[in-house]
DNA sequence: TCCGTTCAGGTCAGCGCGACACTAACACCA
DNA sequence: TGGTGTTAGTGTCGCGCTGACCTGAACGGA
């Protein structure tokens, strides 16, 4: 019946690492994404986000998490369904439907990316500067992932996904000034936070610094169907 | 590539419609969608999700919109996409993988589908009592659906899907009282709907009643843009 | 010892929302 | 014709959340 046509996935990886300004100075967190410069037509030599074609006995996810980690190394712990694109002439070459899947990796997962000629992390929101036109509709696919990002997912997901085991306030709100792209009152996002229950408190503090020392935090999971459903980022349980 | 594997698409169709209970008086609107009875294996005899198999030149949503028409008669003027399920057991004939898509019908559309033997309208929150258990993984897809609608639509979208042209405030109401399944106060709801902005004042009346004539109202789309993004139900831009 | 910096917590005003009382405008009926 | 019932629509109050700002706590460094 529905055949001559082929099932992709790809992957937006997104993660915050230090931007990459060529001037000093400006030592602030960017979110960024691995591409993979295409090798073959269509658009040989032009960028793309990391995916490849789904085998028979895979799960959509598992094919996703295979050819990220195929193409640049990356093994996310979670994969979240963005969207599934497939209009007719997306591909030059035939009809490709792609379902595509996003998650958030912290700054050391991401270091096991190796760059090379044909594999790089770019500045998510400066993408047409830095590698020129994606392949693909693969630009349209970034712009509706980044405004997920920014308009659907909480404290809890950001902290876990961007930071480690446990963090200050102060690293949270660092993270989320970077993904919303403005100031945050550290006083207001402690309550807010703090209000949420996404994170709890450890016995442990950081110290070091020049100043009082910061109470280290731990991401809490939503416990899982307390909102009687389905939350929207992580621990929904994973749909066929 | 990825060969041996088929890409089909099913849609669920929400609609209000009275409730189907056996007894007297309960007059409320209940939330209902179309089924479709399977005549082949497998899973012959059971109630099915619409949908069919994607041809080649046809957009996904396209391929929703046909395969919706050719079942049960409906035209919905807007479709939304779901999910993609693809787990690689969903049917036990081969790995097929469905593009889900949901659309809200007022209750005049609705009635455009040709009831039978083989097509009708099932209650959303009772199709276990009300016709068996669904076809594949039918029944999970319905919850999903069930649960984007109940969290993530807005006021302007259920008045222009599930209303008509122009709609007293105590006629949304409703609706969403049987959205939601729960009582919502008049005055506060009145307030909240004006605070939106998703609706504006028409200079008519609906009279007729005894009682006070009831303002009537229209669905003002949101501004596309305003909110600097993809707004999440309708007046997005189709995506590919 | 003093000082600068950051952590941590508190206060206060404004806003949105739920609960509830009240007025307005029609049809119906005695 | 005027009273009555019913629903439309408005006003008010209190609570909780949020932004803006202030105060004390705890460190390292000069």
């Amino acid at each position: 019946m529905g055949a001559s046509l082929e099932l992709a996935v790809s992957t937006v990886i997104l993660a915050l690492l230090p931007g990459t300004t060529a001037g000093c100075g400006d030592e602030t967190l960017q979110l960024h994404l691995p591409l993979v410069r295409r090798t073959r037509e269509p658009f040989a030599g032009r960028w793309a986000l990391p995916g490849g074609w789904v085998t028979p006995d895979e799960r959509l996810s598992s094919a996703a998490r295979r050819t990220l980690a195929e193409t640049t190394g990356l093994r996310p712990s979670y994969l979240e369904q963005l969207y599934t694109f497939g209009a007719p002439h997306r591909s030059p070459t035939g009809r490709v439907v792609s379902v595509v899947y996003t998650a958030l990796v912290r700054a050391p997962e991401a270091a096991a990316v190796e760059i090379g000629e044909n594999v790089r992390w770019a500045p998510a929101d400066r993408l047409m500067e830095t590698v020129g036109e994606l392949a693909f509709d693969h630009a349209e696919i970034v712009d509706y992932a980044l405004w997920r990002l920014r308009t659907k997912v909480g404290y809890a997901a950001i902290a876990q996904h961007f930071l480690g085991e446990t963090f200050t306030l102060a690293e949270l709100r660092g993270v989320h000034e970077a993904v919303l792209g403005k100031h945050l009152d550290p006083a207001n996002f402690r309550r807010s936070v703090a209000a949420s229950g996404a994170v709890e408190a450890t016995d442990e503090v950081r110290s070091g610094a020049a100043h009082r020392p910061a109470r280290l935090y731990r991401a809490v999971l939503p416990p899982g169907g307390a909102t009687g459903g389905y939350p929207p980022w992580q621990s929904r349980p994973e749909l066929g």
